[in-house]
RNA sequence: GGAGAAAUGGCAGAGUGGUCGAAUGCGGCAGUCUUGAAAACUGUUGAGGGUCACACCUCCGGGGGUUCGAAUCCCUCUUUCUCCGCCA
């Protein structure tokens, strides 16, 4: 959530970054800053008159007390007519404050200045590339075809007992998976990162907290019966540990990883690209969350960025680095930089992390702030990112390690699996 | 799931209708003393809105109500604890 001073001190900026977003933020600027008039108006008048009431019960009490209880009761015909106008001035400040706060709610984070203008993924930009891509054998096959070949995935078997998304890992496929959550939490320990296990269901707050509400509510599945949500990541519970508190500057930087199913209803998602494990509704993944100092967000981003490289430098796969354009960037990051493994018999990229500073957007919903030198509190800035999403780097591994032989297994994980080659 | 008790500042813990944003202790910060530290002593120490700065307003788990006036009374929700039931 944008603050509201920025929005009063630099509309017309934001308007302009917001443009990168290709939406015209001026209509619902206008009208946030003159219900933010309207709720300090109602919000003085208020005051006034609760202060006035306030001296008044004041000495009422005194008057009783010293027995003078006829002017008290002179006193009490002004109170009960100061208590039918407080009842008015509170309505009136509550639609105010009620109806800013649903703007503020539409409207997403201002894009960072080095995020590219553009309106959908081929805009975003590539800034990275590395690994050679592998060069297959004839009879290269797709991973739904793998799985099935190697009897390590069964997708019909999960349709059975839950729907289509949601897949059933069996013998060393389910091995090669939990190898890889134990590879990256250990490489996510090894670089600074707290391990830390958290609920998989979350209230509508914490929904809130890191903005996946109002926006992204039709995502999410919604369990009614306990108003409660499957988490569709990881970021949001763990980085909702940090709602309505104040950390300790020299805290900075915190950092926490944890692995979690996440959860996504992907409604509208149909075709061949959501094949296998392109796309599911339960899926693994590995995340790392940071609250930092303003001041060092952007280098703890590259730091995070840096991080993911080395990750996949071990496991050998070819893999790109995309910094998101405006029209593809989330709605509460400021700049988000996507990495993406090479599926070569699928010929085509798969996103596998995607790695954000969202500054002080979520900070806002979530009151995070941290005291500064001056002992005042401020924001403090939200990132975090995969490291990493499981099905794609593992549709990726059985695609570009597949052999005449059976697939191999990357080197760095063969001591997680205890094999190193599924046949 | 049933019965009871409770929820107050960083922590502990007073406060049962008015002068309570809240005693006291601990912790934190600043100072005196000290070569330095400890101890002792003195002062200070919640958050938000609002203002140039004051004033002023809100907040004692959340929401609602009674009252001129609520931390204190009533309703409701949530959470925690104790007992019973169920259970990985």
């Amino acid at each position: 959530m944008l603050q509201l001073q920025a929005i009063r001190e630099q509309k017309e900026e934001i308007i302009i970054a917001l443009k990168k977003r290709n939406i015209d933020a001026a209509p619902l600027l206008n009208s946030v800053i003159s219900f933010d008039e309207k709720r300090r108006e109602a919000q003085t008048k208020l005051d006034n008159t609760l202060a006035e009431s306030n001296k008044l019960s004041k000495e009422i009490g005194q008057l009783f007390k010293s027995g003078k209880a006829q002017e008290a009761t002179a006193l009490k015909e002004r109170t009960v007519v100061l208590k039918e106008e407080v009842k008015v001035l509170q309505e009136e400040l509550n639609t105010a404050a009620d109806e800013l706060q649903s703007l503020l709610y539409q409207i997403p984070n201002v894009p960072h200045a080095s995020v590219p203008a553009g309106s959908t993924e081929d805009d975003n930009e590539e800034i990275f590339k590395e690994g050679d891509i592998p060069k297959l054998i004839d009879n290269a096959l797709p991973h739904w075809e793998l799985a099935k070949k190697y009897d390590i995935i069964d997708f019909e078997l999960g349709v059975k007992i839950a729907g289509a998304g949601f897949p059933v890992y069996k013998g060393k496929g389910a091995r090669l998976q939990r190898a890889l959550i134990s590879y990256f939490l250990d490489k996510n320990t090894a670089a600074g990162y707290t391990e830390i296990q958290v609920p998989h269901l979350v209230n509508e707050v914490s929904g809130y907290g890191t903005g996946q509400l109002p926006d992204k509510e039709g995502q999410m599945y919604h369990i009614t019966a306990d108003d409660l949500y499957l988490i569709p990541t990881a970021e949001v519970p763990v980085t909702n540990i940090f709602r309505d508190t104040i950390v300790n500057e020299k805290d900075f930087p915190i950092c926490y990883t944890g692995y979690t199913p996440c959860f996504r209803r992907e409604a509208g998602s149909y075709g061949a690209h959501v094949r296998g494990l392109n796309r599911l509704h339960q899926f693994d993944k590995v995340e790392i969350v940071r609250v930092e100092h303003p001041n060092n967000s952007f280098a703890a981003l590259d730091g995070m960025v840096e991080h993911i490289k080395t990750i996949l430098r071990e496991l050998k796969l070819p893999y790109r680095i995309l910094r998101l354009c405006g029209g593809d960037l989330g709605f509460t990051a400021a700049l988000t930089f996507d990495f993406e493994v090479f599926s070569t018999a699928q010929d085509r990229w798969l996103e596998i992390s995607s790695v954000s500073n969202f500054e002080t957007y979520q900070a806002n919903r979530l009151k995070l702030r941290f005291k500064d030198e001056n002992g005042k509190s401020q924001f403090a800035h939200t990132l975090n990112g995969s490291s990493l999403a499981l099905p794609r780097v593992l549709a990726g591994i059985l695609e570009n390690y597949q052999t005449e032989d059976g697939i191999k297994i990357p080197e760095v994980l063969i001591p997680y699996c205890g094999f190193d080659t599924i046949d």
